[in-house]
DNA sequence: ATGAAAGCGCTAACAG
DNA sequence: CTGTTAGCGCTTTCAT
């Protein structure tokens, strides 16, 4: 691990100072080609790359992006993950992952590293703390979240989906199915102000509109995995048939393989004698033994968007989010 | 955005030299507890956080590793990259992550980030350039590469799973199954020094011990995806029966259920028309349509002791690969 | 068009 | 135990 030439040594080597390299290294006007081409030379000759450190230290401007999942290996954030990647590697930028797994601390700590500049800016793909928290950190720097609210802030930004319409939506959906006894799994804890918190207001806005009574029993809360989903199956399996609703909002499609894959195991069968509405659309879902009716997400834009809004931040210019864009979607398959 | 205090401020404020608030940054012996009380408060109120860039360019060293992933949609690499994180972590480290989607420059880029010290280390998921080039750079930090090789090198460092006899095993599974028609798909081109090498020996050794003709039609070139699973379908389903193969290698689940799907869609049922042999045992594996059979990759030891190599190399320390933590093994399910 | 010199925020001799 | 000082590699006035 030989020590890597610096800018004085491509100085030296081309006979100028290291103001006239800096400047080639800028793209400033003012250096003639003669010099130019020298400076080639040397740089090629020492190997040389600038050191990133270097620079953002003294022009207080880095490259890396941070980006906040709660776990990469679900899906929806994976590819998530990859939309933001592709557009902002177009500016130069780079990506840093940080999961929470629901962690509230995590998400500190990753907002932290603003302050501390190893991060330039930090998409929130998953957020875990209160609007009102996570505002007093934009102070070190650009946040975007990717999340719905009503939260007003000047400097907090986010990139919108209609989650309580898309719930709404899909519960309204599985009424017009017939069904009345609609249960909901949900990643939160069900409460006002928690993750997901839109959703269950769609969930509970259609039960209201259908005249359906809410039954606190149906609710099964703190679900992300396939896991869950297989838990929520036997839960389910193991109330009396007079007590057991008919259908099952999932809240992510992992939850619902999870569910549509134990319950047939239990020989409860799937949308018979449940339906089993997901969300998401991951790429699995349309080939699960049972095809998965849920609502797609575009997380393509919601991506591109985000990388894009992050950007213009940084780099103090405008944009304008395309609410067109970022659409939900019901699709139907054959779990409900 | 307001300017953050730096080590000087808190020295100001503390009326003591930054020499000593440094000593208290890196937990220096020899500073007074008086003294620690008053820089503790200060940078309280100074809302202090030391600039990491700062930290790097001094000491030379920095807390960022990047990671060369293919593509991250692909759950394989998902849940190495969840392994890895885990795992760095706990050192304090926090990871980069670069898609390459098969492309010899972009993971030349991300390799050319250890000059610019933008990264400290690199640990590849995938890998694309041959490794004489990759040890190349190793002069500007360490590397790890999660590959199967015989390529020597005292820099370049390796973990490996043993691909050959996973896929001479999974062939051999095949045969056992009575099965002579095998058809072998790869992410690489089939040829002797690309990706997916080892893979293509253990296919060629199992065919050649059972005495096997090879047959150069049943070989599937450049395969990743699900949609790229699905065209092998399409394709394998033209063939006339009589020179159609009976089972299928696909080289992984993802192309594996790509194929299982477009199958049963052109009334091709697996595994009694067409026996389909995955890779990775991917969640969702489990749970398709026909569950796959597959060849499980200890894709959590892989990413926990790729972390602690490179941890290891950046810290000067030794590190020994448990072998016996990387072993493939056959999961039986449906598709074969 | 080019260079000298100051300094970004921090660490590490060295001196006391 | 604490402080002074010289850089790490780069950008940026300010001269020339």
């Amino acid at each position: 691990m030989i020590p890597i030439a610096n800018i004085k040594d491509v100085a030296n080597k081309a006979g100028l100072s290291v103001t006239t390299v800096s400047r080639y290294l800028n793209d400033h006007p003012y250096i003639s080609d003669e010099k130019k081409k020298k400076i080639q030379k040397a740089m090629e000759e020492l190997d040389y790359a600038p050191s990133t450190l270097a620079t953002q230290l003294r022009s207080n401007r880095g490259k890396t992006i941070g980006v906040l999942v709660s776990r990469i290996t679900n899906p929806y954030f994976a590819y998530l993950v990859d939309a933001i990647e592709k557009k902002v590697k177009q500016g130069g930028y780079h990506l840093l992952i940080m999961q929470t797994y629901g962690d509230k601390q995590e998400e500190i700590n990753t907002l932290n590293m603003l302050k501390e500049k190893t991060i330039s800016g930090v998409i929130m793909c998953s957020v875990e703390n209160d609007f009102r928290t996570i505002e007093s950190y934009t102070k070190y720097g650009p946040i975007v979240a990717a999340a719905q609210t009503d939260f007003k802030s000047n400097s907090l930004h986010f990139i919108m989906t209609n989650q309580e319409q898309a719930t709404y939506d899909a519960i309204k959906f599985l009424i017009r199915k017939g069904h009345t006894r609609i249960a909901y799994s949900t990643g939160g804890d069900f409460t006002e102000n928690s993750h997901g918190a839109y959703r269950n207001r769609g969930y509970l806005k259609a039960l209201e509109d259908a005249g359906i009574q809410f039954n606190k029993e149906w609710v099964f809360t703190d679900n992300h995995t396939i896991e869950d989903g297989m838990a929520i199956a036997i839960r389910l399996s193991k109330l009396v048939e007079s007590r057991r609703p008919k259908a099952i909002f999932a809240g992510s499609d992992e939850v619902a393989i999870g569910i549509i894959q134990k319950l047939e195991e239990l020989n409860i069968h799937v949308p018979k004698d449940m339906a089993v509405m997901g969300f998401d659309n991951q790429p699995f879902s349309a080939l699960a033994k049972v095809p998965i009716t849920t609502v797609a997400q575009p997380v393509g834009a919601l991506g591109q968007q985000a990388a894009e809004l992050i950007a213009s931040m940084l780099e103090e210019t405008e944009y304008e989010v395309d609410q067109s864009q970022l659409k939900l979607k019901i699709i139907e398959r054959e779990s409900a």
